[in-house]
DNA sequence: CGCACACTGTGTGCGCCATACACAGACCAT
DNA sequence: ATGGTCTGTGTATGGCGCACACAGTGTGCG
């Protein structure tokens, strides 16, 4: 296992420079390509990246990008790589509660900032530096709790699911505009419509139970703090057992 | 807010039959164009659904499916509806626990059989009748633990959050296979190569404290109930504070 | 000092995709 | 019987990821 087997992105990422080579150097790096992707990602979306249009916005030829990288997949990989900063230091003085709430505020910021990072599917867990800087700080954060390793793990993902599932319910539309109001008025008028009170009698009393306009979860305010505290609930039981 | 106002899937979803009108009557029903589109995921992914290899796959041309369907997304929902059947009756003797162990151990058995839905982007909400039906039955585990209906809707989403989360972490190969045990062990030499001790400590004392085959969670086995578990805690601690 | 050659960016082209549009025939309400 | 509307078809368009051959470039080595 030597630094030659990962992939080239890898590579690049890491500042693995190799021994300086014959012919033209590069132009560029691969951060550019991936500073663009995000920049076009974030103005229209994931749908919005093609090679030609990182391309177009580099000035470069579709084709040259794949001397940087070898498939649209390690685009993806850069792009996740530097959409996200740096996490936020870990605070020494914060109980592990305060510690992994504020890991998963930033994620949850990360993904309001960058939406089509949900939409990228996931094929291999993470290797790139800064990704793993966010999974040091995750599993830093359960450090003192007595949890092992191995549960400490758990629980981090655990949080980490979170913060995606909630992110992919609300993020795309900020918070509180007034089209996502809109879709949700018109969702509840449909469910009301559509749920028989025979067939979904909860659904159904649900939907009474509420004024009309909020039967979804607006996760975007408090309701992702709500949601969080009740996963660290969990992992506090689970802290608690394991004593 | 009528019925006409649904997407045409959705109508026809529902079974709602428009009165007789002149000209041909269609060959066949959207639920034949999304059991062969199911058909092609389960043998080949997401990737291999196409227009034109569902419409080959019926027998009929490409375009003919657009008499059916408004866009390739709309066959994504019919997809979704028909992949899972109806959900398993809810046992009345059992506690909520119980309940929505059952409810979420079928969601995930019904991702390991098609794993292709974790891929399909979530645009809006489900209104489709199976869909709705999950959605019953999933509120209902927790009718009779005291929580308001917001919080009852909250916990199953939670819920839901986890079983998608955790699926999108395993599913796609099989428990235990060949394939997923050498990738595993591939990401843990190369995590173990670049999780340098000084930047990335805690990685790398969770490497060393574990057989080099695990560092990663076998969410198919024993994992994916240990954490559904430290969810349940959590919605546990939520219904001990309301009541 | 010069040169071979690995490497850069380019252009062309292939197969696939979703889908717009015009059309010919089929069928039912009238 | 027939008009109008619906069905399935054929053709076409613009976009996509990417394979491949090519011309020029500049460095490390003889």
């Amino acid at each position: 296992m030597t630094a030659e087997d990962l992939p080239r992105v890898l590579q690049q990422l890491w500042g693995m420079e190799g021994p300086a080579r014959p012919g033209p150097k590069p132009t560029f790096h691969i951060s550019d390509i991936g500073n663009a992707a995000i920049k076009l990602a974030d103005a229209a979306g994931l749908g919005a990246v093609s090679m030609s249009k990182v391309a177009a916005e580099l000035g470069f030829t579709t084709m040259s990008l794949y001397r940087y990288v070898d498939s649209k997949d390690e685009l993806y990989v850069v792009m996740l790589e530097q959409a996200f900063g740096p996490p936020a230091p870990i605070d020494p003085e914060a109980s592990w509660r305060e510690r992994i709430t504020t890991w998963a505020v930033a994620f949850r910021d990360g993904l309001r900032r960058h939406p089509w990072v949900l939409q990228i599917p996931i094929v291999e867990p993470p290797l790139s530096p800064l990704q793993l800087e966010w999974m040091e700080n995750g599993l830093r954060a359960f450090e003192d709790t007595g949890l092992s390793p191995a549960d400490s793990l758990s629980a981090m993902l655990l949080v980490n699911i979170y913060v995606r599932g909630a992110g992919a319910l609300t993020v795309g539309t900020p918070s509180g505009s007034e089209e996502v109001s809109q879709a949700n008025r018109l969702y509840v008028q449909r469910l009301a419509m559509l749920a028989d009170p025979d067939r979904f009698p909860t659904i159904a009393r649900n939907l009474q139970s509420r004024p009309a306009e909020d039967f979804d979860v607006d996760y975007d305010a408090g309701e992702f703090i709500f949601g969080l505290d009740t996963v660290l609930d969990g992992i506090e039981a689970l802290i608690a057992r394991r004593a």
